[in-house]
DNA sequence: TCCTTAACGGGACTGTGGTGCCATTAAGGT
DNA sequence: ACCTTAATGGCACCACAGTCCCGTTAAGGA
């Protein structure tokens, strides 16, 4: 029983999973419709109802899609510049005009699908492990605690932006960017995200 | 034209709410329809649809019911016993077997519906007004400096959490919340949340 | 090149989420 | 106590998202 993944079927899944992109840009989650997204991708209904099924599912594939292409890390010499770096390349895709309406689309569907949460959490524990050596090799230059978990670290510097993002206090610009890298040097200086157990000053 | 708010039409109000939070409890924000509500909260189709509408519009009242209802702040003596009472409670209110989904059902409508992101935010930002004095009495104790921008550390607190909540990645207990407490108290003691341009060390 | 069959597409069908209509109930003022 | 009318509830109705059926297309192996 031969498996065909190439040609047509990869040519329909591209097609879909684009326009699927488009109809979250302009209309969100909510108003996702199969029916309209197969007239869009001009691909037969049946065929969006029969590989995915639902929007989540849809959703999920392009999560898998994105899971994929990798966002190099910056290595600017010193962790607050790689930071600041990774702060505002967060920063730039969730204020994105394409991506923004993606992101919340895709953290809405995992809200409500556990596959589509799965999806989600091995997306964001791809791009966290990518930037993770920022902070080993400050910890390697002695700017942080050795034992600092390089994990977390990253995630504090994401935090502040998607706290923002879902809640819609506040702004999320550079100068919030930069603030969110500085404040999780901070932390890190002092010791918060050293591994196990430790004292608290 | 005389208004009506009181007897029948608050108990309708009251039961509906009730019934969507039991349902949104159960079967989550996607799957909440409109007729199963009415039954559950036994009341007239008809007027689940006339008062509210739509899944989104009952979410925005629930949060207006919600934001009501104050959380009175901690007053521990110290800024990192106050935020960390602060975080232990919102981790003990996002892994409460109840407001946990009812919070993630909130986040996923506020995606999707302006007039749901519009009361999200005012809830965020009251709760975030009602801690806030922890901050400026820090301030005046001269634990942080004196042009500290208390609400930007009450996010900072709050801020791994719904981190962790929305993307999946990580415990939430309260080994993170009292990390978070400690990296927001570490950053503001450094500087990184006072108003206004700053110079970097 | 040919053959098998996985995958797609069109069109008819249906279950149900959402609306309109109107009689009934009970706030709230006098 | 009475009257006005805002608000509710039941029922019939409708539009359309999602399913089924079956003929057609084109991968991919021999």
């Amino acid at each position: 029983m031969p498996e065909r993944p190439g040609g047509r079927t990869a040519r329909v899944r591209a097609s879909v999973l684009r326009a699927a992109g488009d109809l979250l840009v302009e209309s969100g989650f909510a108003r996702l419709d199969l029916g309209d997204l197969a007239r869009r991708a001009e691909v037969g209904k049946t065929t969006v109802y029969r590989r995915w099924g639902s929007v989540t599912a849809v959703v999920t594939d392009m999560l898998l899609e994105m899971a994929v292409e990798s966002v190099p890390r910056a290595d600017t010499g010193s962790l607050l510049g790689d930071l600041r770096a990774n702060a505002r390349l967060v920063v730039r895709t969730l204020t994105d005009r394409r991506q923004g309406p993606l992101f919340k689309a895709m953290l809405a569907a995992a809200t409500s699908d556990v596959d589509t949460a799965e999806a989600l959490k091995r997306f964001y524990a791809t791009r966290i492990a990518e930037w993770a050596p920022c902070v080993t090799d400050a910890a390697a230059r002695g700017e942080v605690p050795a034992d600092t978990d390089a994990e977390e670290v990253i995630r504090a510097v994401s935090a502040p932006l998607y706290y923002r993002l879902v809640t819609g206090t506040g702004e999320l610009d550079d100068a919030v960017a930069d603030r969110a890298a500085e404040a999780a040097v901070a932390a890190a200086k002092a010791g918060v995200f050293r591994r196990g157990e430790h004292a608290l000053d």
